[in-house]
DNA sequence: ATTATTTGTAAAGCCCCTTTACAAAAAGTA
DNA sequence: TACTTTTTGTAAAGGGGCTTTACAAATAAT
C-alpha cells in the first residue's frame, strides 16, 4: 500500500525536524515548508492526504494557508498546531477553521492518532462503501449528509438525509406514506405523517434550485422522486 | 426454541377467533380475553412476552388493564388496538400510554410484525449483551440508557449514560479529562472539557440519592466513580 | 497573601425533530 | 354544482438534549 502524504507547515526548524522525522517513522510520507508561501506551492502540485499546519509562521499563517487551501480543495483535513497560550476566545477560532487542532507541545502519538483518524476515515470515503447519489445537478453523499448542487454545498440533518435516501433508493418509484414512515421512522401514525410532510417541504426547497427534479405528491397516497432525465 | 406467549384482549369474538388463529400460525401461544376483568387475572398468574389489548372493551378497558399491568411490570410490551374513527387528540393518548399501537382495522401481518419487533428486542435484553452494571443501590442498564435504584428508574441521555458507561467500565479508577473525553466526546479541548464538567455535575445529581456511591474530583487530572462498598 | 487556574452548576443558546396552526388543494357527498 | 371533509403545504411554536456562558467556589501557583 502507498504511502500516504502529509503536508506539514513549520517554521519552527527543531520542532518540524522532530515531527517529520516521527512521522516518517511510521510510515508516512512528509514534506515539509517553513512558511505559507512555499506550502501553498507545493499543496498545488502535489495531492495530499492531510495537512497539519502551524497556525504561527512569519508572512503567510497557517490560518490563511488553510483558507486558500480551502478554496481549491473542500476535503483534505486540515489539522492546525498552536501555541498554548492561548484562551477561549482563540480555541473558539480554531475550531471553526480546522477539521481538528493540536495545542503545542503536542506528543508525536497524539498528533499521529489525529492523522490517522482522517486517514482511515477517507479511506472509508474513498472505498468501497462511498455511495453517490446522482440526480439532475444533484449529488447526494448519504454518508457525510451532504447534498452538493453546483459547488454549492448543502448539510442535511439525519432526518433529512435519511429521508431523502430513502427517495433515491426507490426514485421514480411510488412511495406510500406507511411505507415511508416505517422504513424512515419506524413507526406509522398521524403524527408522523404530519413530520413526514414536514420534511418533503424542505426536500423540495432543496431541490428548487433544479427543476429536473422534483417530489411529486400522490393525493392520499404517497410520494415519488421523480428526474425528468432519468437515468 | 419456546413459543413466545401472548396475551390478549379483545370482546369482538370474530375479530378474536381470527386473530388468535394467525397467531397461532405463527407459532405464538396466544391467551385470549374477552374482557379486562379475565385479562388482569391471567396476568397475574402467568408471564407474557407481550400485551396486545382491545381499548374499547365493557368493563374494564384497554387503558385500565395496561395501567394495572405496569404497576407490577414495567417492563412487557403493551400493543393497543383501536377504533379507526379516533382523531389526533385520541391518538395521543394511545402514543403515551402503549409501546405501540395499531388501528383497526390492521392486518395480522402489521401485528405479528410488532409484535416480533418486541420480542426480539427482548431477546437481546435478556441474552448475552445483557450488561448490567451494578454499584450500590444503582443499576445502570447500557442498552436502555436507564439507573435504577430501589424501583426508581431514570431515564439518561445519551450522552450521561456513555459517560456513565466509561466511569462503570473504569469503577474505583482515576480517569484523566483528556482520556474521558477522547472515550466519550472523541476530541478533547477547552470547551468539551467544560461540557463533561456539566455532566459530571448531572451524573453526581444522579448519585445524591446514596452516598456510598460517588464520584471523586482529582483537581487538575480527572475524576473517579468511587464504590465504598467496592466489588 | 494575592493572583491565576480549575471546577461546580444554573442558565442561556442552539440545533434538530415534532407538533401546532392555519391555508390551500383534493376528494367525497348531497 | 355547492358544501363538507380529508389530506397536504408550510411557517412557526414547542421541547429535548448538548454545548456554551457566566459567575461563584475551590484549589493551586506565585
Amino acid at each position: 500500500m502507498k504511502a500516504h502524504r502529509i503536508l506539514y507547515a513549520e517554521d519552527d526548524a527543531t520542532l518540524a525536524f522532530l515531527t517529520k522525522d516521527s512521522l516518517e517513522q511510521q510510515q508516512f510520507e512528509v514534506d515539509h515548508f517553513a512558511n505559507g508561501r512555499e506550502c501553498l506551492e507545493a499543496f498545488a502540485k502535489k495531492k495530499y492526504d492531510v495537512c497539519v499546519l502551524d497556525i504561527m509562521m512569519p508572512g503567510v499563517d497557517g490560518f490563511a494557508v488553510a483558507e486558500s487551501i480551502r478554496k481549491t480543495d473542500h476535503d483534505v483535513p486540515i489539522i492546525f498546531l498552536s501555541a498554548k497560550t492561548l484562551k477561549e476566545d482563540k480555541l473558539k477560532g480554531l475550531r471553526i477553521g480546522a477539521d481538528d487542532y493540536l495545542v503545542k507541545p503536542f506528543s508525536i502519538e497524539e498528533l499521529v492518532l489525529k492523522i490517522e483518524i482522517f486517514i482511515s476515515r477517507n479511506k472509508k470515503t474513498n472505498k468501497a462503501e462511498r455511495k453517490i447519489f446522482t440526480t439532475g445537478s444533484f449529488q447526494f453523499d448519504p454518508e457525510n449528509f451532504i447534498v452538493t448542487n453546483n459547488d454549492k454545498k448543502t448539510e442535511l440533518t439525519q432526518r433529512e438525509a435519511a429521508l431523502l435516501q430513502y427517495f433515491f433508493e426507490n426514485k421514480n418509484t411510488v412511495l406510500k406514506r406507511e411505507q415511508i414512515l416505517s422504513a424512515v421512522w419506524g413507526q406509522d401514525d398521524y403524527f408522523f405523517g404530519r413530520s413526514l410532510d414536514v420534511f418533503i417541504s424542505k426536500l423540495r426547497k432543496l431541490f428548487a434550485a433544479d427543476d429536473s427534479v422534483k417530489i411529486e405528491t400522490l393525493h392520499g397516497i404517497g410520494f415519488k422522486l421523480v428526474d425528468r432525465n432519468a437515468d
